[in-house]
RNA sequence: GGAGAGGUGGCAGAGUGGUCGAAUGCGCUCGACUUGAAAUCGAGUGUACCGCAAGGUACCGAGGGUUCGAAUCCCUCCCUCUCCGCCA
């Protein structure tokens, strides 16, 4: 969310701003905050006639004044009639609230200065690519879900039965191959200094919210119909709002986690093709890592974070590049962001780079949602932290990548060194 | 699912209609004493909004009601805890 003082005393620059990724009326939301405070203003004066008068009766019936006399009774009249007004004004101060909230929670945050501009991803900014030597060559590569059928550690069409199309099982190696990765990517983060959270897989409505997948984006998440309980499209929702309401010490930031949860998505529209693949699910397992920090350092974290994602790539020895989202492809809560793209050979004609970790700096519009604040010893008041997340990675598209880029001629798949201890086996 | 108890400031815990944003204790911050520390003593110590400020307003789980006045009374909801049942 954005905060409205600054939009109102900033009110062109913002309009500009958030112009680069869409069309949203700043204007509105000022004038209406200010018949807002043009009423809180009318009502608090009311209040504090309404409460001189309150403690006065007290007061004289304490001294002895008659509490059914005139003196008295003139008071109660008035104070009747105070609130009386009150009543009138009241719906009117608490429907333009709502009304401010709903449109402020609906508006995405501002890019950052450093973000580019374009529209959407045919515009993004390559950054850096690493291990080009990596690329597997040869023309008769297979993808990744005919790799995975052939050794049958992978089951898309008995997935139907269970669920519906776009859910995969795990079999054997596969299974094996896809713990290895959450437990091998978690030692790496922990290794790093980010605490593990194992956070509900079930979360409630403000938590969605906090982190900006409500109110907007209701029809992405599946929704346990019962209760105020939706299951998490990503570790970002629960964590993000583990200190959600908080006022945290400033000695103790940064906090770093890291938390492995499956991640729930309905993947509205998407139906059609490729429904066999490992890219596109609506279960999938991730490893996700997060940052809450001083808003001075958040720029400099969010190079690190992506760093730490990109360590993963490094040590599985998969072909990847940076890529920097512009203003049109950010997601929603983020500022700037960083998508790391795996090399596979399956993808496009002969071979694409396709996301496999995305690394945001959301600023403090998580933050100012759940009141995620910090304070510093000896100054007055209360400061929005900055919140960053990033992958870490998406477990299944890091085995659709191992599956494509390992793969031998005979069919079967190199286990990548660094997982070979957690395997107990060098081949799939 | 059944029965009961309860939700007050960082924590503990008083307050059951009137000057209560809230006693007291602990904690924390600053100061004094001390060679230093402990102990002791003194002062301070919630959040948010409006305002240049003085100050004002709101918040005692949430929402509504009664009243001149509600932490305190009434209604609805939510949550937590304990016991029983069921269960991994």
């Amino acid at each position: 969310m954005l905060d409205i003082r600054q939009i109102r005393d900033n009110l062109e620059d913002f309009q500009t701003r958030l112009g680069l990724r869409g069309d949203y009326d700043l204007g509105a939301i000022v004038a209406l905050h200010q018949q807002q405070r043009d009423l809180d203003t009318q009502c608090a004066d009311l209040q504090t006639r309404s409460n001189r008068i309150g403690k006065d009766v007290g007061m004289k019936i304490k001294n002895g004044a008659d509490p059914k006399g005139d003196e008295v009774k003139a008071l109660r009249d008035e104070g009747n009639q105070i609130k009386a007004q009150l009543a009138d004004l009241e719906p009117q101060r608490k429907e333009l609230e709502a009304q401010i909230e709903t449109l402020l929670l609906a508006i995405p945050n501002v890019p950052d200065p450093a973000t580019p501009i374009g529209k959407d991803d045919s515009e993004n900014v390559e950054v850096r690519r690493w291990g080009d030597e990596h690329i597997p060559q040869g023309t008769d590569l297979k993808p990744h879900w005919e790799v995975g059928e052939t050794l049958g550690i992978l089951n898309f069409e008995r997935s139907v039965k269970i669920a519906q199309s776009r859910f995969v099982t795990l079999i054997g190696a596969g299974a094996a191959l896809e713990r290895a990765l959450i437990q091998f990517m978690l030692d790496q983060h922990i290794e790093a200094g980010f605490i593990e959270v194992l956070p509900p897989f079930l979360i409630n409505s403000q938590s969605l919210t906090t982190s900006g997948q409500l109110p907007k984006f209701a029809e992405e998440s599946f929704q346990c119909k019962n209760d105020d309980l939706w299951l998490t499209p990503t570790a970002e929702v629960p964590v993000t709002s583990l200190y959600r309401d908080e006022i945290l010490a400033a000695d103790d930031l940064p906090i770093y986690h890291c938390a492995y949860t499956p991640c729930f998505r309905r993947e509205a529209g998407s139906y059609g093709r490729y429904t066999r693949v490992l890219i596109r699910l609506h279960q999938f397992n991730k490893v996700e890592m997060f940052k809450f920090v001083h808003p001075d350092t958040s720029d400099a974290e969010l190079e690190s974070l992506t760093q730490q994602a990109e360590s993963i790539l490094q040590a599985l020895k998969l072909p990847y590049r940076v890529v920097q989202l512009c203003s049109g492809d950010l997601g929603f809560s983020a500022i700037k962001t960083y998508d790391l793209e795996v090399w596979l050979p399956s993808a496009g004609e002969s071979g694409m780079y396709r996301e496999i970790s995305s690394c945001s700096n959301c600023g403090d519009f998580q933050a100012r949602r759940g009141k995620i604040r910090f304070k510093e010893s000896g100054k007055k008041g209360t400061q929005l932290v900055h919140t960053l997340n990033g992958s870490g990675l998406a477990i299944g598209r890091t085995m659709a990548a191992i599956l494509e880029n390992y793969q031998q001629p005979d069919g079967t798949v190199k286990i990548p060194e660094v997982l070979q201890p957690y395997m107990r086996r060098d081949v799939l």
